[in-house]
DNA sequence: GGCTACCATAGGGAACCCCTATAGATCATG
DNA sequence: CATGATCTATAGGGGTTCCCTATGGTAGCC
């Protein structure tokens, strides 16, 4: 049994007549007739009445004839799904981002994706980076957005743009009023730390190496939301990506401060498996970058 | 796009696997990879993402794949059914009757066919030959209960039963205590006829030539059971088929009184489409004309 | 670096599908 | 009654498609 020859039953079942049916499908009148004699030796049944001047399907071709149809129907389903899936920019796309990143990107990334792909939402995974790898790897989410390094077999990784550290301290701190700071003198246990598991967190620990790793949690922010609100309140000082210091976050309560050249920063990524079969949704979320707007990011695409 | 290939991507989007897969659709490994990217190239789209050590329906391969299983699954049942229609004894069978055998053959035939075939109800329409002809003709109906002669091109006939004609006469009237009377002796205008197009009215204008056709329709009735009635009441006498004769009409109120021989009757025949798919209900319908168990009917079968 | 697992590609052979030509059957017509 | 018209079935050939085995290519693993 073939679509083919569904299409053939249904057609003679609407023409009732061997040729105009052959006509309608465009293939010879013996053509149709050896396909219907085939389907009806295959299913064992009679489906048409073959009489001198009309053909008339059966009590079961017609049943066979109507279910044939919704056959058709459904098949023709899945070339329609298939034509509205070719392009690749329509569809989501599962992104996953890490903790640092995706609250002070992902606003104007995807204002600026919007531009570029406007029939593609993204469904944001935000995690640490060690399980967006896993996700990456098991198929769970299409792309993400991390920190380098990041190494996975199977994975490419594209940088997107350089983003600087900054010091903050909370009003009133020693340092207000430093034009800079050398990453040295951030140092000791006033420093506030993101908890373990976040890149940041070592990002920092490797760019000011005095700062000692703090043995209670009392110092340990689950957030840079939470950081920055310990440091305005004058609990210690911290290191936050320039990124997490914009607009429309709020600096009343404390001072940024920058470092002394060289400024430490991260390199932050795009990552994707290498089988990924949309490589326009790449491109797309590569050229929203392009599209930003912010002195925060030092674009390398 | 064929069932073939809508089959293989369900297996492969199930075994993650183009070896598995291709076991499981009993094709070779190669196969099965040729088929589906043959689909994918003319579906425009790629359904799958193939990675070391995994492969993954895209985001248009997972929805591609669901509608497949679908249609596959509408394209079995068109088989299911035709699995089911193989009996010819299950079905409705349309069966055409002339008025002046329907109400008193069908009762026991319908009851003796029961046994002979019980999953075949039958779609009963009781018209005249005429227009029988026509329904059979154009599939109207599957096959037709009339009496001989009827010819049709295309149309095959088989001789039931032979039915004799009586002379009925109303209690009180003149031949009342004849033990047979002879065709001859029905004349005139006292003989109440069925109206024109009914074929027994033609059988017994045959059958009694003397009986002059009437001139007003005061001696016309629509139906068997209404020339009873009028017999009964006194306006004339008739003649009519034994089988309207027997029980469980009652009689009371005329006289049942036999032809002299050879007493004129009519052959009752099974007539279809020498095409028609159902001969097994041919044949079953014969054998339920067998089982009659009616002196009114002298079989042929 | 070799091994393993897995998918893609190549090439040959068989099966299938479709074609044209023609036969066969039935009905209408002269 | 022969003839023609109409319609479906059959025959035989040709081209495509499908599927096979064998092999290549690549990534991951020990």
């Amino acid at each position: 049994m073939t679509l083919t020859e569904l299409r053939y039953i249904v057609a003679l079942a609407q023409e009732k007549n061997f040729s105009r049916a052959a006509e309608r499908c465009s293939v010879s009148q013996p053509t149709l007739s050896v396909a219907i004699a085939r389907l009806e030796d295959e299913l064992g049944v009679q489906l048409f009445e073959r009489g001198k001047g009309f053909v008339s399907p059966s009590l079961v071709g017609a049943r066979v004839v109507e279910q044939a149809q919704l056959a058709l129907e459904e098949a023709e389903k899945v070339r329609q799904i298939a034509q509205r899936g070719r392009d690749q920019l329509d569809g989501t796309l599962r992104l996953g981002v890490i903790h640092t990143i995706g609250p002070y990107l992902l606003p104007q990334l995807i204002h600026s994706l919007k531009a570029v792909a406007p029939n593609m939402p993204l469904a944001i995974e935000e995690n640490m980076t060690a399980n967006l790898a896993d996700m990456l790897r098991d198929n769970d989410i299409d792309v993400a957005i991390l920190a380098l390094p990041f190494d996975l077999p199977g994975v490419l990784t594209r940088p997107l743009y350089d983003e600087v550290f900054k010091v903050v301290v909370p009003l009133g701190h020693r340092w207000e009023n430093l034009p800079a700071i050398p990453p040295e003198e951030v140092a000791g246990d006033e420093v506030l730390l993101l908890k373990a598991g976040n890149c940041f967190r070592d990002q920092v620990l490797g760019a000011c190496p005095q700062v000692s790793s703090p043995e209670t949690d009392i110092r340990l922010g689950h957030s840079i939301g939470t950081i920055r609100c310990m440091v305005a309140s004058g609990l210690g000082v911290s290191v936050l990506p320039e990124g997490a210091l914009q607009h429309p976050y709020s600096n009343d309560m404390i001072r940024v401060i920058p470092f002394v050249p060289p400024e430490p920063s991260r390199r932050v990524a795009l990552a994707w498996r290498n089988c990924f079969v949309r490589p326009k949704a790449i491109d797309a979320l590569l050229a929203a970058v392009r599209g930003l707007d912010s002195p925060a990011y030092r674009l390398l695409v």
